[in-house]
DNA sequence: TATGAATGAGTTTTCATTCAT
DNA sequence: AATGAATGAAAACTCATTCAT
């Protein structure tokens, strides 16, 4: 089972882990791929044995790990529990997958979903499916009168997306305190920004 | 005095003029310093009389508008009204200033802003003070009890601006509608979703 | 004997047929090995196993069918005929070649015979080894009595040959027709060219 | 006048001599671009200022020098003289190029004129302008009755072409002796084998 | 024989920056 | 101020060849 994703090809995941630390320390365009070789301990040429460009490389790592984030979505949305909770879950994968692996987050957030120029437009529908997803659940969230319908599902998404987005820059670039509870109140946080509002209650 | 820097050179304007131009086209990285002297129309070599490289070009160009920016924010903090209606300036402001010069506004957040592992992080005191400019805005509102106080105004600052960053991400990449009035309804919004929240009032 | 180095291993024939399609199709310098070894539906090591390089294919292709050249030319001297139709029958023998088997000659002209810089280099020694026996004719029909002998036989062998050469690259780059009929009547031209001359009888 | 051609830029003409030595010496696709600015006495990046690339250098050398064979062609072809001695003229002008700038004749022989699958191929139609030219002459010859009709013209151009450029490869790798004497004679030896042809007269 | 993963040397091209005029 | 020729460093990618199995 688990042999079957590894078996393609261990050299392969070893470039591809090699990637995410070299990218995260250097950044894309900074690296050179030697750099990725020499750290995977693998000639240089068998880079390109296995993928065809170096961009290929990121494009791969962001996939593998955007259709994860796609799915546990998708997951959560099947879940029979109130949006706000679903938010909450969300915003909690995010924030655990930062914590699991900071490096390979920071690769995709400011390689990718940032790169509004480079990859984020290669992406872009990719991405796009995310904030249709979360669209989604708005919008069901508005018909079952959970949510007031001030503003569009889509909008509403895009504005989720977007505080997590900062959330997570926040900690890559160390403008916000990244401890276990500070990462736990944070997940709170963007909820209750996102769906309390700042606005005491007007009664 | 005043005239001095407003005087300086056309040509140095044209220059920076023209960069926002080129940058907003192709892209600071993809762009030649020679397409710069191109859409300006002057010689290659007086690029670099006035300019010390092409990073300084960006450099110029983000410094002119975000202190404009932070300016703003002061001048909407020093007003005697409502801390929502200060957010609601706010977002008011940078909209209309993608409104007014969309090109310069697409550089500045594609190209810095965004550019997290380039010139983001040079700048990144910088952005940073937007932040605790808005931050100051809502510690005030908690303290005087217009807002909550269950998130810090740290984290509170945080998702407003990622909110709008992301709002112009998607007029710049043409996921949201940016009409006159898509773009009013826009800046109502943000601050409906940040202040009011997505739920339906607890009562 | 004989069969054993025919049968001498029928997956190396198959690499060598592969190669004269691929070289025909893509050029020498042009295709990989992994073409090669892709035409011919054999794993890409085992060309390592029977040619020592890429090189060695080539060398081998045109070894072989210029020793046929070879060979004929010989046999055709020893035949008891006069030296204008021992020429026509070295044309014909060389534009049946190409009738026969279009994408060897093709490799063998264009990649070897004129790449002066690369294999015809190499094979400068076998090349020359057909003007001389072309010569050789020459020489003794001048010396029958049978060509005049106003130029040196070299300098007709030369001659002949590279009216012949420039009729194939005709051929293989389309300025000449190639119809059947159309090879037969260029076999007849270079023959009256050559030995007939364009001059009309001075009586 | 003379002016007027050269003032281009001397580093440009210095480049392009330079590019011609090389050629000769290594051969195209051996010799870096490198080797040629080394020649040239100049800086690496100065040959990309005045061309695109490595093959845009040795285009303008064979454009430049073919161009000028066209119209020596041309002009040949215009003055009243029997068609005999037009081609003479021909065979006598392309040796004496020969004689006079060795390496150059050599690299466009060598390089484009022979390498059919390249350069060669890239200009084949302007090569083909030369062999048009010279059926010209020999169609004009044949209408006039000074030569026989027995072989199209189109393919007595391609064999006597054929043999002026064998004898130029002879020369350029040496299996034809390039004295000032043998070369005189080279040049009454192509246009007796065409025009005269080898036979003795028939009477 | 047969396989295909692994190796790593080699070169064109780009372009920011400098500088002589 | 203004020009644009001159400089040269830097890196992705290709692919023939080797080798362990």
């Amino acid at each position: 089972m688990a042999a079957a994703r590894t078996t393609a090809s261990a050299k392969r995941r070893l470039i591809l882990d090699a990637a995410v630390k070299v990218f995260a320390r250097q950044g894309f365009h900074a690296c050179r791929v030697s750099d990725i070789a020499d750290e995977a301990e693998v000639a240089y040429g068998l880079v390109y044995h296995y993928f065809a460009s170096k961009d290929q490389i990121l494009d791969t790592l962001f996939l593998e790990r955007w259709n994860v984030l796609l799915e546990a979505i998708r997951e959560t949305d099947a879940r029979p529990v109130a949006a706000r909770e679903k938010l909450a879950a969300i915003a909690s994968f995010i924030a655990d997958s930062y914590r699991h692996d900071p490096d390979l987050m920071k690769v995709i957030i400011v390689e990718v979903t940032r790169a509004a120029n480079s990859f984020g437009r290669t992406h872009l529908a990719k991405i796009d499916e995310a904030y249709g997803l979360i669209a989604d659940i708005v919008a069901k969230a508005q018909a079952a009168g959970e949510f007031k319908s001030l503003v569009t599902p889509q909008f509403a998404a895009l504005a989720f997306y977007g505080a997590i987005e900062q959330m997570l820059t926040g900690w890559i670039f160390d403008l916000l305190p990244q401890g276990e509870e500070d990462v736990e109140r944070a997940k709170v946080f963007v909820v209750e920004t996102i769906c309390g509002g700042l606005d005491v209650e007007s009664i």
